[in-house]
DNA sequence: CAGATTCGATTACACATGTAATTGTCGCTT
DNA sequence: AAGCGACAATTACATGTGTAATCGAATCTG
């Protein structure tokens, strides 16, 4: 599968959220929160090209960046990557983790709750 | 905090599971389920000792190789860093990611379960 | 004791990554 | 038409990483 690098992710975060974007549109985004100059984007974005998850469409003088890789596609990829090499595979061994650490929220434990009664309702 | 490699974070697991090793050990646990000589290993255990992930304590002719990192700070940290670059901090969301894609396990369930129980007890 | 063996330490080297500066090329402006 | 400005592409360079080979020192062995 496609590697995304930290720093690359962050562009692609801005692809996901505002869809197809310029470079100028993704330094805009991203320029004062990361400390990047413009130059900085437009490698990501080249390195991105090359990799295949995202495409570049001539608009005019410049291009139109697109996402091919879809989010929840490398989001499922890299929580399983964790989950695999730390949990054994199994996602309830994390959520204990994060509970002995105090690190489940209320909102958490309900969310939760909700959803694994939506589970045994329609299982 | 000490920034642990993938390939790193294999000889880590090696020394969570057996103690303190000595490099050879550490090399008959992994050389072969990793593909790698000794001398890589004790590469690995040179970069970990260097970050301070490890310490070393002479015996003899070698060194046997002790973490001073804790597994479960670890992996709290790493899933934590996981969890809050894909799911804004929250637990939740990425349980919800995997149920929506069919990966939580029955038993994933149960436990979920009893936790969700376990925590409402108390509380 | 001299050579062989065994360790850790040092060095190596290619590729990935973070972070840009520089270059080349269009198109706009006067 | 000539220069200037705006872009993307190319090049750069240090550091991290994977994966070792080699070196130097200590130890064992004959």
């Amino acid at each position: 599968m496609i590697a995304i690098s930290e720093a690359e992710s962050r562009v692609m975060g801005v692809l996901w959220a505002r869809g197809a974007s310029t470079a100028d549109e993704v330094f805009a985004e991203l320029g004062a929160a990361e400390g990047w100059q413009e130059a900085t984007v437009k490698t990501l974005l080249n390195r991105l090209l090359k990799k295949g998850a995202v495409s570049a469409e001539s608009e005019g003088r410049r291009y139109r960046y697109a996402p091919t890789l879809r989010q929840s596609d490398w989001v499922l990829e890299e929580s399983s990557s964790l989950i695999d090499r730390l949990f054994n595979g199994r996602v309830a061994p994390l959520v204990a983790h994060f509970s002995q650490h105090g690190r489940l929220s209320q909102s958490d434990v309900d969310e939760l709750r909700r959803l694994i009664a939506e589970i045994d309702g329609d299982a």
